[in-house]
DNA sequence: CTTTTTAGCTATCAAATGATACCCATATCA
DNA sequence: TGATATGGGTATCATTTGATAGCTAAAAAG
């Protein structure tokens, strides 16, 4: 990465501050002022300085700085014990907390954990009560693990698409495969990224 | 904490997503269109209403909304495949890389993550190559999972303390517990808090 | 039956805010 | 020598934005 000028770096660790201490970039203003000049156009100039550079992203619209290049610092993610039928994220009203995780663990936008119910998947290693990172998408690949939406019960399954049909597997010998025919009152909700236990 | 009417969850959910997506606060006038209001006042009540509820705190100026539960605090913790015999922390040269995780799942201080390797408690749900997150500790609590150190290995095991032996069982039919009398080259790392497996 | 809470509306205002135009000085680089 | 990047300034403008006043309505609580 390109390196920065003294100004620019006083620029960024202020707009970094300001994200830490109050989530909410500073204004123009604020980081004039912060650096000791007048005027806004100073400000302006170093932030687009730091995009050339890559090292902020700006949005139209009032405090519209967004630093790119934010290491390991942790996303929040919703935490869900059930999933809606047709809602490509989870709604609103079912969310009962965040756990924040390491970037690298999440792809795309909208992941959040689903509680896992049941013990359908007990020979993969996934328990009842175990966290399941979920990427949404209507899609997967075969042999892949979804949640799937089935009957207005999401489940988690491995995928495999078969034919005219798509055959949901659960890992239970005590538990049959889904035979569901596509469109028919069935959607995935998304592909499996990780599953978190919790123990004492 | 006191309940949300759907409206205001409604609300905190919209903010709560723009800091994710954008690292910074909506204002009123978004928050107005998102939730389908016209003017201001409403939004501006809906929030006066979170912080009244202590869900929200807002400052002066524009976008000065700030989730008040959020968890914020990175928290990067070593990954290393290997543990090595007497050291209660992992050492420098086995950390093949950092996560970082939410505050709320760690307990104390030095806990890392250990690659699982083996099949030993495949039955328990964990498989070869899971990342545990382990909680130095020297003694452990009767059916507690441990990482004990035998012969210059790390496992995973069930702890239990017998008379005058110690018990780590396998949860792996064809394995079989191992005992040991304590203080013969046999050390407790630590206890296992989490597991997390990977997916794709 | 009244009060409170929740939810909404229109309209308006002063302040905050990003953006722009035009200007200056210094250093680096071709 | 002239172009380019850096760093700074004043002034101005159109929007954005938070805030307030005044109005309505339904539901719950007392």
């Amino acid at each position: 990465m390109e390196p920065l000028t003294e100004r620019q770096q006083q620029v960024l660790n202020y707009v970094s501050s300001c994200l830490d201490q109050n989530s909410c970039p500073p204004t123009l203003r604020e980081i004039s002022e912060h650096i000791g000049t007048a005027g806004t156009v100073t400000a302006m100039r170093h932030l687009e300085a730091l995009e050339k550079k890559g090292y902020v992203q700006r949005r139209e619209g009032s405090r519209g700085i967004a630093l790119t290049n934010r290491p390991n610092i942790p996303v929040p993610l919703p935490v869900v014990g059930t999933v809606r039928a047709g809602a490509p994220e989870p709604a609103i009203e079912d969310i009962s907390g965040y756990v924040s995780v390491d970037p690298s663990w999440i792809k795309g936008t909208g992941c959040f954990f689903l509680q896992v119910k049941g013990d359908s998947m007990i020979e993969a290693g996934i328990l009842d009560g175990d966290l399941a990172l979920i990427q949404p998408q209507p899609i997967a690949d075969n042999g892949q693990i979804v949640v799937a939406m089935i009957d207005g019960e999401a489940t988690l399954k491995h995928f495999y698409r078969e034919e005219d049909h798509v055959r949901l597997e659960p890992r239970n010998r005590n538990m049959a495969s889904i035979i569901v025919s596509e469109a028919e009152g069935f959607t995935i909700i998304g592909k499996l990224l990780k599953t978190v236990r919790n123990y004492s």
